[in-house]
RNA sequence: GCGGAUGUAGCUCAGUGGUAGAGCACCACGUUGCCAACGUGGCUGUCGAGGGUUCGACUCCCUUCAUCCGCUCCA
């Protein structure tokens, strides 16, 4: 790609073509907004609609069990589900996004930063008498708790009680430690007064605890009590792993197979930004795909790659979509591997990339978490039941075998997952980011004229063909209407313009990625053929009326 | 959540303490007839929202909402 080609690809010049032609609005725009939230006008609908129809269609219902295709281990089933939005709450507490989800946080009223409770290492320590004030009262403090975020806080927080008394970090062996450091959330709020945050000059900086909802709230029953509180889903997996007997049990599904879901999740995002990229509702496309645990790492490494080329399938380049193998420090505590799906967004600096898809080799997590409850990872790094303080577990999971009986091998056993879980707004985002392009083609006299156009593979773009009489008279518009409505009458997405020049016309569908246009001329009343033009070559070709409806269907195919 | 910038017609943007502007787009008529034509005419705004100062506020002040950038966050 040509460098000018790269800068003219700005976010501002997508965000404004979207809102023009009414690709993506700003929700309740007329009210000034909500942060975090979009709505999608009529043809962003039909390319979202489009993108979600393209990947259940080649996930699932194009899906052939009889055939192993290229790459996969074995044969497979795929079906699909549609689960509620919103849950009995004990799934999240079992799936661990309740305790995850409720993060305690405290901000620093000096330096304005903002920490989790349970990260922030805290120990208390004193210096020869010297005093540190504390923050409003300018009382002098003998023996204060300094603080750390660090990976390696030991020395951090050496490093931090000097700064607190102002000392060299020579006198590091005078400093006198009392107890051990432990986390801020061990802490009782009354002492936050002693506490010297990171960074900050003087102690009791810090604000009380907040709790941080990343999961909505919302209240069940009309009368409904804080004691009625439910969660809009945060994903859609979990509508999935619940209902992973009912499946079994009702559909003859046999090992490996596949359960899909598309639908809304909600997240109350820090920080919406970027456009559609980090929205607080989102729409979400997962498979969780259940395999026996010896031939799981086959089935992740298909997943992977399956879902990879299913992006550059669709007119993704690959200069700008790459597929990132996490490190093992980075792997969820249940994860045995995952990778991510990463696009170049153009809000991103060079090189960077933002996620559209995870696949993640998720073990037997969900559906063992779903039986016995909450788990977390014990000193030996195995997965074990969340114990609370009565040693009984944190959230007790149904209790209800959801292991699977294979009668081929003649035993049982908790298949294992992979999870290949894509965003339905980032990829239409990313969709929309990858077809922009300005480029300049002459105008009538000869003059170059810029052009902005869509270039959506045509299986995505929101309308397939428009139809034009060339002239506003001599029985044109008549014959483009009949054509319009064979098209119309193959079920295509098209539109019908007489408005105006013909240039301006096809200028029009080039903006909003129309990847043909047929025009009925002084010829056509003649001849019976109509031009078919194409939306990147700009070539025309006449054919026969009788064979639009086929000649579109053909190329839409083709593609 | 913090700091900075921005918010005026559908879009891109001028503008001034004293009745609101341009270009493009859109609509109508005429002309032309295959890549953003031309002429004539027309439509469009609570100047992001709320409050204050003022005889008078789009303009000055305060609050708030949204967007963008940087920090933070990103399970």
């Amino acid at each position: 790609m040509k460098a000018d080609d790269i800068m003219s690809r700005s976010m501002d010049k997508i965000v404004a073509l979207c809102k023009r032609r009414g690709f993506i609005f700003q929700n309740s725009e007329i009210y000034g907004g909500q942060n975090g939230f979009w709505d999608y006008g009529p043809l962003g609908t039909e390319l979202k609609r489009n993108v979600r129809d393209s990947w259940y269609h080649d996930m699932v219902s194009a899906h052939n069990e009889l055939i192993a295709p290229q790459g996969a281990p074995s044969s497979y089933q795929m079906v699909g589900v549609e689960t509620a939005l919103i849950m009995n709450p004990q799934v999240w507490k079992c799936s661990g996004h309740y305790d995850l989800f409720h993060d305690m946080m405290v901000d620093c009223k000096a330096t304005k930063s903002r920490y989790r409770l349970d990260q922030m290492r805290v120990r208390s320590v004193s210096f020869e008498g010297q005093t540190v004030k504390q923050d409003e009262t300018d009382v002098e403090l003998a023996t204060v708790m300094v603080t750390s975020t660090a990976e390696d806080f030991h020395d951090d927080l050496t490093s931090e009680a000097l700064r607190a008394f102002g000392q060299k970090k020579k006198y590091a062996d005078k400093l006198q430690w009392h107890g051990e450091a432990t986390t801020l959330d061990q802490i009782d709020v009354a002492e936050f007064v002693n506490v010297v945050a990171p960074g900050a000059q003087k102690a009791g900086t810090l604000t009380a605890p907040r709790e941080f909802n990343l999961m909505m709230k919302t209240i069940i029953g009309a009368l409904g009590t804080d004691d009625d509180a439910a969660f809009l889903r945060p994903e859609t997996a979990q509508g999935i792993f619940v209902n992973f007997k009912n499946v079994v049990d009702s559909s003859r599904v046999k090992l490996p197979f596949g359960i899909c879901q598309v639908g809304k999740s909600f997240r109350n995002e820090i920080t919406p930004r970027n456009f559609t990229f980090r929205s607080r509702e989102f729409e979400q496309m997962e498979i969780e795909f259940f395999c026996r645990p010896d031939e799981s790492t086959g089935w992740y490494t298909y997943w992977r790659d399956r879902r990879y080329q299913w992006y550059l399938g669709l007119g993704v380049s690959q200069d700008r979509l790459i597929l990132r193998d996490h490190h093992a420090e980075e792997l969820a505590h249940y994860s045995v591997g995952t990778a991510d799906i990463e696009y170049a967004f153009p809000f991103l600096d060079e090189g960077e990339f933002g996620e559209l898809e995870g696949i993640a080799h998720r073990g037997d997590f969900d559906l063992r978490s779903h039986m016995e409850g909450k788990l977390t990872k014990n000193a030996a790094g195995e997965l074990e039941v969340e114990l609370n303080e009565h040693g009984k577990p944190k959230h007790r999971g149904s209790g209800k075998d959801l292991t699977y009986f294979d009668d081929q091998a003649k035993e049982r056993f908790l298949p294992h997952v992979i999870e290949p879980s894509a965003g339905a707004d980032r990829a239409t985002l990313a969709f929309i980011c990858e077809a922009y392009h300005e480029d300049k083609q002459p105008d009538e006299k000869g003059e170059m004229q810029e052009r902005v156009v869509m270039k959506f593979h045509p299986r995505l773009a929101p309308v397939k063909a428009a139809v034009f009489p060339l002239i506003k008279k001599e029985g044109m518009p008549e014959k483009a209407a009949e054509i319009f409505g064979a098209l119309k009458a193959a079920g295509l997405s098209c539109q019908f313009d007489q408005q105006g020049a013909i240039g301006r016309r096809y200028r029009r569908q080039d903006e909003i990625g129309t990847p043909y246009c047929i025009t009925v001329d002084g010829d056509t009343m003649t001849d019976g053929t109509v031009t078919i033009r194409d939306r990147d070559s700009l070539k025309q070709e006449r054919i026969s009326i009788d064979k639009v409806v086929e000649e579109v269907t053909s190329r839409l195919n083709a593609s």
